[in-house]
DNA sequence: TCAATAGTGTCTCTTAGACACTATCGT
DNA sequence: ACGATAGTGTCTAAGAGACACTATTGA
């Protein structure tokens, strides 16, 4: 690949190149994503609005796009390796005041236990806030909002015909804490003995040995046999097979 | 959306960005990829090579990433709304010698009856060139070979459980006809039965209520009850349901 | 009447959902 | 012994694959 200066022909005026991260996590019985506030200085878009984490492509640090998705959640999180999945690419002439702007949008899932949350350079505060439907508590700026329906889309959706909801756990984990994640995010009870079938017929999981003690019976603890990659399920989760 | 101009901390490097499309159709039996060739000015990257077609985001004249997608698609086939889809964004330091660049991949399904080919102002010819396995006969440019892997991945997923490939035929058309495209993207026979009585169950064609002459047996011709979207089929074609 | 293709009926197998059943812990 | 939660077995229903069967055309 040789290097071959032909400065001609090359736009001139070039979009503005975003990342942005839904990073979400299950706690307290509820599926959260991770914001921040944007810098209050007037001449700021969108002066003290929460959104999702993310900024510029730097070309002199970031490798790739997947690189510098990975660095911006550190700086947030702290966390290192978690589930990271490009959702889609939006760009439009006006979704940022400064112009033309295109942003990749990046779906983060991460056990909340993990988190150390940490106020970024750019970022005055981060904050866990609960998902109500497809929406937040607060207002986003940007298209933030329908940021963040992308990405609850794709999550739900895959949550349906894959194991997605166990990069939400600590391992090792139990299969009655595997359900209730499950059941958080798909907000629907899940029948018990079909969803341990499904897990145990995919071979994804593999028992401990240990189990975790509550004072009732202990539930069996397991660990993902292959930690990179979900397991697609061949059917749906659907009640009643629709 | 009040715009204020705050050219502090906009970053001055950007990146370029560009749409790249995978236009595929079914002739002659096969699956097959629009491809085109660079101008052969050796001040060029890749001097006539073949290539996806595709090119730099025009600030001034697209309103949305979707358009220019668009745009590009007609400018080379003079189709106007065939079915498009993003498939992923690719962007590194090193895919383009000219610098950091992103790419949005679309893929474009097309019948392939509708086509004028045109030869556009940055490409001498376009051609249909057959697909094998994942790859065509001729080296490609830029990371275009990994572009199109990533776009048949995406075509051959989703047509394991969805009617993607009544989009590259035109309407209206026969079973018979409709059942010898799964085949040919799939390269592999569907059972004539299972096909039948799922493509009814999800109630997305019609009976025109004429058929077409072969010289035998008359095949009824159907046409699609919902022309924007294809269905979703509850689950996937495998063979011995696996 | 025959070849060829279009289209249907029937059987079996797999798997999910429902739900009742058993197992194991602390008190 | 009992409450509570973990975990299993069994029945049923839906849909896919297999494949044989019928239907409709031209020659």
């Amino acid at each position: 690949m040789t290097l071959i200066p032909s400065p001609a022909q090359l736009p001139t005026v070039r979009p503005l190149v975003t990342v942005d991260l839904a990073i979400l996590t299950v706690r307290e019985h509820r599926l959260h994503v991770l914001l921040v506030r944007r810098p209050t200085e007037p001449a700021e878009p969108y002066p003290g609005h929460w959104a999702l984490p993310g900024g510029f492509i730097r070309v002199g640090t970031d490798q790739t796009l997947l690189d510098c998705a990975q660095r911006k959640l550190a700086e947030k999180t702290g966390v290192e390796s978690p589930y990271l999945e490009q959702v889609a690419a939006v760009g439009s002439a006006d979704r940022d005041p400064r112009g033309w702007s295109v942003t990749h949008l990046y779906l983060a899932l991460i056990p909340s236990n993990d988190v150390i949350l940490r106020a970024g350079a750019n970022a005055a505060a981060a904050e866990w806030h609960p998902i109500e439907g497809d929406r937040v508590n607060v207002p986003l700026a940007f298209d933030h909002e329908s940021l963040l329906a992308l990405a609850l889309d794709r999550l739900r959706a895959k949550i349906e015909y894959t194991s997605l909801p166990a990069f939400l756990l600590v391992e090792p984990f139990t299969l009655p804490e595997l359900q209730h994640v499950y059941e958080v995010v798909l907000d629907r009870p899940v029948e018990k003995s079909a969803f341990r079938k499904r897990l145990f017929a995919q071979d994804f999981i593999e028992a401990t040995g240990a189990s975790r003690e509550t004072g009732k019976r202990p539930a069996a603890l397991y660990r993902l046999r292959y930690r990179d990659k979900p397991v697609y399920f061949p059917r749906t989760f659907s009640p009643r097979g629709d």
